[in-house]
DNA sequence: ACCGGGTCTATACAAGCGTATACATCCGGC
DNA sequence: GCCGGATGTATACGCTTGTATAGACCCGGT
């Protein structure tokens, strides 16, 4: 294995333990039994090389995501909701380094377009998945833009539950909450619109 | 106005325009026209000042929060999650910097543990306050977990709907579409369980 | 055998960082 | 009028940062 992976593979470990900013070119060289020089050598800068690092954090992210998905495969679409939910709490469980590091990646955005259009891409790539969820057979009739805009609620529903595992485990919804509070804001609407 | 004010304010510009990570003592300094030694003398160090100007952002965020829920009057409980999204989504288009600010803290909550409490209790003290957006009156027989539960479900569509704003703001779906996006959840709900 | 491009590496450098120091200034109490 | 604590400030220190440099090494082609 090149230095060149060696790199990656370290400064994916950084991005991981210490998160992007707090990651120096020192601390990706001991991670990666390398040297400072093959930094500048292999990606010009270090920035470049935690940015590379962190599109393949992103990428192996989406895996993830797909995986979680891909679980769901009751016939009731509220099981269906659940069962997904859940799972991403257990991801968040076992995988929580790499669902940390999502988060930061968007706070940098922010700040480095490269990486902000990586995100919208993907974003743009999970809605439609998303929707298919919800929106599993006999959709024909929906439009384009109510498609979209279903991924899109379930994909802020996720990115939100995400953020409340990160800042209070404790507090956060589990999977069987979040489809309870689903189920009573629908009843809540069939009865604020009856009366 | 002294130089703890001076600086505090300073510091929320420099949070605002540079974010967090990016910001350096000296940025600081030129924004609040004071000195280096100043930030030491009030505050004991950058880091110190940087997360009470922070927390500071943080809770006019939550005012701003508020604000929005305020508007929504509407007796249709439809109508009123509509326009508390419209709100949310007219609120990040003016004061975008603060919203930005807010994503940035998530990603830094996980290794600045004072923070993180904050962050945490701020969550804890929305969830509530969401709850009783959608379960208004005539909720007695509600059980608190499933109104905490209701809380939480609309705090992650918050927060997510958030990032993807912040990600491509094209791409995010306005307030009406999220509510079409629930319109037609509920429809598929309905239709899954009676097949 | 030797050339040459690709790769690796020890080291040096300048810039920027946060913070401590030592001194100036202010201002109310006496 | 002056003392003393609180506040403000110029400056320098030690350190860490990212990157550039200059040369060593490896290895297939000729």
């Amino acid at each position: 294995m090149g230095h060149r992976e060696r790199l990656l593979a370290g400064a994916r470990v950084c991005l991981y333990e210490r998160g992007y900013t707090r990651t120096t070119a020192r601390d990706i060289v001991a991670a990666s039994d390398t040297n400072l020089a093959s930094i500048g050598y292999h990606f010009g800068s270090k920035e470049a090389l935690l940015t590379a690092a962190l599109v393949q954090a992103f990428e192996e992210w989406g895996v993830e995501i797909d995986r979680v998905l891909r679980d769901g495969t009751q016939p009731d679409l509220m099981d269906r909701l659940e069962s997904m939910w859940t799972g991403l709490v257990e991801s968040f469980g076992s995988h929580r380094p790499l669902w940390v590091a999502g988060i930061e990646a968007f706070a940098l955005a922010e700040h480095l377009p490269v990486l902000r259009e990586q995100l919208a891409e993907s974003y743009s790539r999970a809605r439609p998945a998303l929707a298919a969820f919800v929106i599993q057979n006999g959709g024909e009739n929906v439009s384009e833009e109510t498609r979209k805009a279903v991924g899109s609620f379930l994909l802020a529903l996720m990115t939100g539950l995400t953020v409340q595992r990160l800042l209070d485990p404790e507090a956060a919804p589990s999977g069987r909450e979040l489809a309870a509070a689903l189920r009573l804001i629908i009843g809540a609407v069939a009865g604020s619109t009856d009366d």
